[in-house]
DNA sequence: AAGAGACCCTGGATGC
DNA sequence: TGCATCCAGGGTCTCT
């Protein structure tokens, strides 16, 4: 499941390949995965337009067209953006393609066809809805406890909220509460300091390792030259059935949260 | 305002 | 072996 690790990934490698370059031409093999405005006229308004930049908030990319226009790109869980060679045969699941010149294809992977291509003139609309960014300096211990007071929802449900932190979703809410041994259940406004700082520390530690890594290819996800990131295999807990706690051998519990499966150590995450 | 649940979507796993 | 059912969870919408 692409979140924050996987989308910086993404724009990280892509970057080299389409800045600069020309979009020459669109193909919709599914048509619904351009949201707004439609398939003709995203087609183009997009074709011909140069890519003058990539950059990602939260779980979005943006590339900058030298329209001015926004090519925002979502991959929910089981999107990929791929590149390859004009003349290749697209991979399995692929819904769209972005044509560049020279040679070269975007192909946009997705089976369960839940991501989405949107052309929008002001990002702000999507950015305004978004809580800091996890990884910017901006966002500090007390901004992390500033947000918890009255909020009465489980830790859980408020990290993988991207009104409440952006980037952030089930994999890595689970891992990152492993990792300071709270209980995905704490309603989020009982945390004590101490737990603030070490979630804190948790979340910066757990996304930063995984960009390290790449991302983490549970299902799906793929980085750009189509190879899996490697994040998964310091999992501990996020999908964790059949799972021993690393720390005390204790079975890997798992609840579920807001309709996400949720999994702790029942012991080192006590309620 | 905040919290909770439904919905979309379909490949893969599981169960009978 | 084959069919039916369940599960996964991004964001968004609706209801309380």
């Amino acid at each position: 499941m692409p979140e924050l690790p996987e989308v910086e990934t993404v724009k990280n490698e892509l970057s080299p390949h389409i800045i600069g370059r020309c979009i020459t031409g669109i193909t919709l093999l599914w048509e619904g995965i351009v949201r707004e405005p439609s398939a003709a006229e995203f087609r183009s308004r997009v074709t011909g337009q140069k890519i003058t930049g990539i950059t990602r908030h939260g779980k979005y990319l943006f590339f900058r067209l030298g329209s001015d226009d926004l090519l925002l790109i979502h991959l929910k869980m089981t999107g990929s953006l791929i590149i390859g060679q004009h003349s290749a045969e697209p991979p399995e699941y692929t819904q769209a393609i972005i044509h560049l010149e020279g040679e070269t294809d975007i192909f946009f992977r997705d089976p369960r066809k839940f991501g989405l291509m949107r052309l929008v003139k002001d990002k702000s609309s999507i950015t305004v809805k978004l809580g800091p960014e996890p990884l910017e300096a901006e966002f500090t211990p007390g901004v992390l406890a500033g947000l918890l007071p009255k909020r009465k929802a489980p830790i859980k449900a408020l990290l993988f909220d991207q009104e409440f932190i952006a980037g952030i979703g089930n994999m890595y809410a689970d891992e990152a509460l492993y990792m300071a041994k709270i209980h995905p259940l704490r309603p989020g406004e009982s945390l004590s300091p101490e737990e603030i700082g070490r979630l804190y520390n948790a979340i910066q530690r757990v996304l930063r390792t995984a960009i390290i890594h790449k991302g983490a290819s549970v299902v799906n996800y793929l980085r750009p030259d189509g190879s899996p990131g490697t994040a998964h295999f310091d999992f501990k807990v996020a999908h964790g059935t059949g799972k021993y706690c690393a720390n005390c051998g204790t079975a890997i519990k798992r609840i579920v949260v807001r309709n996400r499966g949720t999994y702790f150590c029942p012991k080192c995450q006590v309620i």
